[in-house]
RNA sequence: UGUCCCAUGGUGUAACGGUAGCACACGGGUUUUUGGAGCCCAUAGCCAAGGUUCGAAUCCUUGUGGGACAACCA
C-alpha cells in the first residue's frame, strides 16, 4: 500500500518548467492578488512561425494552466513596418493552434496613455527631449566597454521639454530632427540604460491610428506600460530582452504605478535543424522566389505548416515536447516530423498511390473486368471505415517495387516471384516487355483468382506486398514531394563569405507530373490529409492558378526503406 | 577589456540537498497484408577545480566555454 502511494505521489509530482517555478512562487507570496495574466505579444509586421508557436502555446498554456488569463496584443508601435494584412494572418494562426485570448489589444489602443506617461516622467525631471542627430547619439552612447556622454540638451527645463515635446506631437519637427529620451545613465554599464529614447517622430500613416500621431513610443516605453495597463502578471519574451529588463523595471518605478507590477521573465527562442527562423531571411526567400510564398509548404511559418498538413496537436505537442529553458538550443526538426507523424498517423485516411509508375498487365485478368476491392482507411482506428478500391487488367506499381535482377533480399516482384497485391491478389511476374534500347515497358504477370482479399487457400506464403493502381480508374495528378529547405543542418550558422541561400536544398521540391492515384482521391477536399500507403504523409491542396488537385508530401523522407 | 545570462548523453529537457530520468536521433533485434508505424534491446551525460554538508547536478568561490547588449526595430 506504502508502495503505491509512493508511486502515485511520484507520478503526481509533474516537473514544471522554470517559469512555472516563479510564478508558483509568486502565487505564495500572493502578489497579484492570486492572479495569472499572461500575453502574446506579436509585431505585426509578417507572419508567425514555429518559433512564435513555441510563445504562444507557453503563454497561453501558462493562462489556462493557472486559471489565469492570455491576451493576445499587437505590438505596433513602428507604422513604418506593420500592415493590417499582418494583423489578420496573425489572429488566424493563433486560433488555428486552438487558442481563444482573453483580451485583443493594441499597443496603439494606448497611445494618448502612454503620451501621458512620458509627460509625466518629464515633469518629474526624468526625461528631456533630444536634438542630437541619429549618429551624434550613437557617437555619444560609447561602446559596452566605454560609457557614453551626456547629451547637451539634457538638462533643458521642464518647461522647454515640455514645450518641444508638445510641438514634436503636434507635427512641427521633421523625423530626426527630436525625440524624448529618458534621463537615467550615460555611463551605466547596461547600455540601455544610457538615455535611451523613449519617442520618436515618423510621418507615416499608422495601420490602426492613420494620421492620428506622428510621434511613436519605443518598444522600451511601451512594453512595460502596455503590459501594466493591462494588468498582466507575467510578461514573458525571448533572452535578448534580458538587458532590457532593469529598464522595463525602471520605466514602471519612474512612473510611480500603483497597483500589480508585471514581471519580466526570459526564455530561449526555439532554433531548429535545417531551418532558418529570422523573418528576414523568410521575407527574402519569398520575395527572390525561392518559394512560392509566406505559406509555401517548406517555409517555417504556421501557415506553410498547415498547408504541408501539419495539425494544430501536433505542434501544440512538439511545443510541450521542447520545453522551456534559458539556454540557447537547437532542436532536431527530426522532433517536429516525429510529432506529425504520430498524430497523423491515428487521423490520416490511408490510400494508394504510385508515385513513379511502371505499368503491370495481368494477361490471365479478363478484359474489361473491373472488380471492387475492400480496402482499411486506418489501422489503427476501425471507425474510419472501410473503402472500395478499382482493380483490372492493367496496373501500375512502383518502379522501385520490381527489380529485373532482384538482390537476395529483395522480396518484391521480381521474374518469377509472386507477391501480393494489397487489398487484392497474389500476381506473379512472368514476363518483362522492353524497348529496343532496353527499357523496361511494362511487366507481365499472372494472378490467382483464389487469392482474393489476399490470402491464398492453400495456405502458400508470399513475402511482399505492393500498393498498387488500376490503371484506367486511377486519378491523373501533380504530385509535389517536399523535402528540407536546406541541407546544412544550422544554415544561420555561416562560414566566411557564405550566404545562408547558399544552403538552399536545390531538391525541396520535386514535381512529378503525373502520378496516379485512387480514385476516391479525385474527389477530396482540398486541405485533407492522406497517409499513403508505404510513400509517407499527405496533404490534397487545390492549385490556386489551374485548379487541379496537388498533392503535397508532408512529411521529410529518409529514404530509410530496406529490402 | 565592461554588464547581464547560460552550462546534464548526439539533440532537447527533468531532478528543487538524498538512486541522474524522459523524449527525439542513432544502432541492433522482432513483427507486419507494404513501414517511416508497433514492440523489444543497446550505446551514451552532470564543463573544470576548490569549498560548505553525513550527503552536491543542485548551494558558494574561481576558472573555462557559449550567448546577449553599442537600431530614431521589436
Amino acid at each position: 500500500m506504502e508502495e503505491i502511494n509512493k508511486i502515485e505521489a511520484a507520478e503526481a509530482k509533474i516537473s514544471k518548467n522554470f517559469i512555472e517555478l516563479i510564478i508558483d512562487e509568486d502565487l505564495q507570496e500572493g502578489k497579484n492578488g492570486n492572479r495569472v495574466h499572461t500575453r502574446f505579444p506579436p509585431e505585426p509586421n509578417g507572419y508567425l512561425h514555429i518559433g512564435h508557436a513555441k510563445s504562444i502555446c507557453l503563454n497561453f498554456g501558462l493562462g489556462k494552466k493557472y486559471n489565469g488569463k492570455t491576451n493576445l496584443r499587437f505590438d505596433d508601435t513602428n507604422p513604418a513596418k506593420e500592415e493590417v494584412e499582418y494583423v489578420e494572418s496573425i489572429k488566424e494562426d493563433v486560433k488555428w493552434l486552438g487558442f481563444n485570448w482573453d483580451g485583443e489589444y493594441f499597443a496603439s489602443d494606448y497611445f494618448e496613455q502612454i503620451y501621458q506617461y512620458a509627460v509625466q516622467l518629464i515633469k518629474n525631471g526624468k526625461a528631456y527631449v533630444c536634438q542630437l542627430s541619429a549618429e551624434e547619439i550613437a557617437a555619444t552612447k560609447g561602446t559596452p566597454t566605454k560609457p557614453g556622454t551626456d547629451s547637451p540638451y539634457r538638462n533643458r527645463s521642464v518647461e522647454e521639454n515640455l514645450d518641444l515635446f508638445a510641438r514634436m506631437r503636434n507635427g512641427e519637427f521633421a523625423e530626426g530632427s527630436h525625440t524624448l529620451r529618458a534621463k537615467i545613465d550615460m555611463a551605466s554599464s547596461n547600455m540601455h540604460l544610457r538615455d535611451p529614447l523613449m519617442y520618436r517622430i515618423i510621418h507615416t500613416e499608422h495601420h490602426r491610428t492613420g494620421k492620428a500621431w506622428c510621434i511613436y513610443p519605443m518598444y522600451d516605453f511601451a512594453h512595460g506600460q502596455s503590459d501594466f495597463i493591462e494588468a498582466i502578471t507575467h510578461s514573458i519574451c525571448t533572452l535578448e530582452f534580458e538587458v532590457h529588463r532593469p529598464l522595463y523595471d525602471w520605466f514602471l518605478n519612474a512612473l510611480e504605478v500603483t497597483g500589480d507590477r508585471p514581471r519580466q521573465i526570459e526564455f530561449a527562442r526555439l532554433n531548429l535543424t535545417y531551418t532558418v527562423m529570422s523573418k528576414r531571411k523568410l521575407l527574402t526567400l519569398v520575395k527572390e522566389g525561392h518559394v512560392m510564398s509566406w505559406d509555401d509548404p517548406r517555409m517555417p511559418t504556421i501557415s506553410g505548416l498547415r498547408r504541408r498538413g501539419y495539425t494544430p496537436e501536433s505542434i501544440r505537442n512538439f511545443a510541450e515536447k521542447i520545453g522551456v529553458a534559458k539556454r540557447d538550443n537547437i532542436i532536431d526538426v527530426a522532433l517536429l516530423e516525429h510529432c506529425i507523424r504520430e498524430d497523423l498517423n491515428k487521423k490520416a485516411f490511408r490510400a494508394m498511390a504510385v508515385i513513379n509508375p511502371l505499368k503491370v498487365v495481368i494477361t490471365n485478368y479478363p478484359e474489361g473486368q473491373v472488380e471492387e476491392m475492400d480496402a482499411v482507411n486506418n489501422p489503427e482506428d476501425e471507425s474510419m471505415g472501410m473503402r472500395k478500391v478499382p482493380f483490372s487488367k492493367v496496373l501500375y506499381i512502383e518502379q522501385e517495387d520490381f527489380m529485373e535482377e532482384p538482390s537476395k533480399k529483395f522480396f518484391r516482384l521480381a521474374p518469377g516471384q509472386e507477391v501480393r497485391l494489397r487489398y487484392a491478389y497474389f500476381i506473379k511476374c512472368e514476363n518483362v516487355v522492353k524497348d529496343e534500347n532496353g527499357n523496361i515497358l511494362e511487366v507481365h504477370c499472372t494472378y490467382d483468382p483464389a487469392s482474393r482479399g489476399g490470402n491464398s487457400p492453400d495456405g502458400r506464403k508470399v513475402k511482399g506486398t505492393l500498393h498498387w493502381v488500376a490503371a484506367e480508374q486511377a486519378v491523373k495528378a501533380e504530385v509535389r514531394l517536399f523535402d528540407r529547405l536546406f541541407t546544412k543542418q544550422n544554415p544561420d550558422d555561416l562560414e566566411e563569405g557564405e550566404d545562408f541561400k547558399d544552403n538552399l536544398n536545390p531538391e525541396s521540391m520535386v514535381v512529378k507530373p503525373i502520378c496516379y492515384l485512387e480514385r476516391h482521391l479525385g474527389n477530396a477536399k482540398p486541405m485533407e490529409k492522406f497517409q499513403f500507403e508505404r510513400i509517407g504523409y499527405f496533404c490534397c491542396d487545390k492549385d490556386s492558378t489551374s485548379d487541379k488537385l496537388i498533392f503535397n508530401r508532408t512529411v521529410t523522407l529518409k529514404d530509410s526503406f530496406k529490402g
